[in-house]
DNA sequence: CGTTCATTTGAGCCGACTCAAAATGGGTGG
DNA sequence: CCACCCATTTTGAGTCGGCTCAAATGAACG
């Protein structure tokens, strides 16, 4: 599998079904039975794409479908009145967009591509069709939103427990932790966000973000050519994030 | 209605039915039908209660049921490695309890009471049934889950922009917003949480809590006396929150 | 090869933290 | 009712991490 890109080389751009998908287990068939996920996949448009900047969904947008990135990757952020960034947090493969729609049946964040992207889409009619006959796309469903839910409180944990090299270890790790779950390798990868978008996601500026990066590399942890990173000590990343809330 | 209290005197400990309930429109039949609405009520048990301090739920508990506050208060929070709280934040009457535990079927946050404390239960078994023929149900249910990741969103983001006093001004005029929504006075109140609790919620220490408090008090904001506060001038608040995201 | 943008590095400053002590308030028992 | 005790909250002084402003370096693309 390619290192040195996350998410691009997975073949996922030539339509393949779910059933064969690579991302079956991390996207919403991964817990149903084959009946069901045969039933769920007659519903979804695949193999839907969309070029690096492209606006995945809108904040504000009427909720009209449920979106799953296939391969590429996102930014997930609200902008503010001052028309910065405040961003969220960043999508991967196999993982759902704008679930905090369902709130109001309107996107509360913007989500625009960060590489060239492909996704699939279940319109919401289809969505609540399935889920009156579907009793495992229920519990899925709310699996998927607890698991948002819990990931959230997570990470607003960490923003008022961490400090910055704290965050950007978390972070790091945590980027790492997924790609490996995708079949990327977890020690080296390449970036598709800023260190602006990082600074903005962790509550730090993008020149904090850098100088952690230098820590790490000064301290033969990571290495690090702009946006290639090696991880050489997950060991002592780890250690660094400390305050690990149980539970 | 009582304005020094917080969500005690709302009668509710006298196991109204939930059609009679004054938290009925904050609470899950808010949307149902009147049929719907009654179904919902045939399976919840009501009028539970709860001592101060007493645990509603504990992290890593099975999650066997659906929590809401019918009256009290209460703080969410996970135990770090280092044995400190860190607050998730604070449960309202007619707010749901425990809704991460979705992810894995336990819970991930404890959640004890601040004040006595009553709720109601509706379990796991019964909320599966109703959800396969209660379509209304299945709705609210998403937009119950969608509404706490959009508020955990919020707080993240909030803790990534905003300071000190920023993040105290917004916590008072959140505080205040949903008060008033329960049918308390928004401008007069008291806190059932500490400063300690407080400043683990916001990433702040309680010294610069109170000395946050200290500042509105002396700016003519606020009028502080221990743990009541009335609030003067929510509009000096609410120019100090700033960097609102839209949507 | 030059332009442009992203990233790194440096110097100085400010806000929030730490440590420490005083004050306030609530509750208890005499 | 008052005196006392305890926990909580307020206030103060000094330090440090991360921010701001600014310049240099590096990478990507035509």
């Amino acid at each position: 599998m390619n290192s040195r890109s996350e998410g691009i080389e997975t073949g996922a751009r030539a339509c393949v079904p779910c059933c064969n998908c690579a991302l079956k287990p991390l996207c919403l068939p991964g817990h149903l039975s084959a009946q069901e996920a045969r039933a769920l996949e007659s519903a979804v448009e695949r193999g839907r794409e969309l070029a690096p900047g492209g606006a995945l969904v809108r904040a504000g947008a009427s909720m009209d479908a449920l979106l799953v990135v296939r391969s590429g990757s996102a930014k997930r952020f609200t902008l503010t009145l001052e028309g910065t960034e405040q961003v969220h947090g960043f999508v991967l493969p196999g993982e759902a967009v704008g679930l905090e729609g369902f709130a109001t049946g309107r996107y509360g964040c913007e989500v625009s591509a960060l590489e060239p992207l492909s996704y699939c889409r279940l319109p919401m009619r289809k969505l609540e069709q399935l889920l009156e006959r579907l009793p495992g796309l229920r519990r899925e469903m709310l699996r998927l939103l607890g698991q948002a839910l819990d990931e959230a409180l997570r990470l607003r944990g960490e923003l008022a427990e961490a400090d910055a090299r704290g965050r950007v270890a978390r972070f790091l790790a945590d980027l790492s932790a997924r790609l490996a779950r995708r079949g990327f390798s977890p020690h080296e990868f390449r970036l598709s966000m800023s260190r602006a978008d990082i600074a903005r996601h962790l509550g730090l500026t993008l020149e904090t973000v850098s100088r952690a990066f230098g820590t790490f590399k000064r301290e033969g942890w990571l290495r690090v050519r702009a946006r290639d990173i090696s991880v050489l000590r997950p060991e002592a990343l780890a250690a660094l994030i400390g305050a690990r809330s149980c539970g």
